[in-house]
DNA sequence: GTCAATGCAAACCATTTGCACTGGG
DNA sequence: CCCAGTGCAAATGGTTTGCATTGAC
């Protein structure tokens, strides 16, 4: 495989992450790299995050509803997904038991990635949704 | 809201979800039934299967890789995807625990969604995998 | 007759890719 | 120099949508 070279590009992409809190998609990494970068192409935003996924320093939510996110937080963990407002919350992992059972089963030696996701409406949005009817 | 109106195609749908234990993807739902109807377009699959979902008698699976698949089993459970050969096995839910937390943190009153993945290889390929390194 | 559902094609949108050019080693 | 990385634009692929027509009630 190609030898990886540096590039001011990918750490930019790198850091833009690891700085964030909001598992920001694709196109808000671009934004927020723009200012540095102004000619910079959504296309080299893409192969960055997803070698930095490769490479195990990030990782990739998978949303089912609109974009990718990304994620400094590469230790298991869960995610809670607002289905009003997008916002993702990070929840411990707690529960790898069904996944063992799997592994003693023989299903796998290598397993490749977990996430668990839960969808429903979060504390703010429900409080907004109150205050409005309310009023 | 528009008033619920009966369609043959939608109920071939319904049928050709309820009686798959392939967790099939949309295109699949579509060639299953091209039989029964020629002329039948994948806009009307999809919205079926969208409809069908949003009245919680099938649920629908994101993968994170290729496309979605839909499942007849609407009780809470665990799906293992195989990144080798996409294959979709249920795990049983056994893990509400970390979301009950939530709750009752007053983050969400209704969960509109629950979903667990774990990626990884499943026996099948690790078995098939070993036989071609001894060949 | 009315309005939901269909078939078809075009549109959409996130992501990927081909290619000529730039830059790190 | 060489080959990895970039920027750009075009292509991809799953899914959605607009619209004229068909069919359920």
């Amino acid at each position: 495989m190609a030898t990886l070279k540096y590039s001011r590009q990918r750490e930019s992409i790198r850091e833009f992450v690891m700085n964030s809190r909001e598992h920001p998609t694709a196109d808000t990494v671009y934004a927020g790299i723009k200012a540095e970068f102004p000619n910079i192409s959504l296309g080299t935003v893409y192969r960055n995050l997803s070698l930095l996924v490769d490479l195990g320093e990030i990782a990739k939510i998978t949303t089912g509803d609109g974009p990718d996110r990304f994620d400094c937080n590469t230790k298991p963990h869960s995610h809670f997904i607002c289905t009003q407002c997008h916002n993702i919350t990070d929840i411990e992992a707690s529960e790898f038991d069904c996944m063992k059972e799997k592994v003693a089963e023989g299903f796998d030696g290598k397993i490749t990635g977990h996430m668990t996701t839960f969808y429903g409406i979060c504390k703010e949005c429900l409080e907004a949704k109150k205050i409005k009817k309310t009023s």
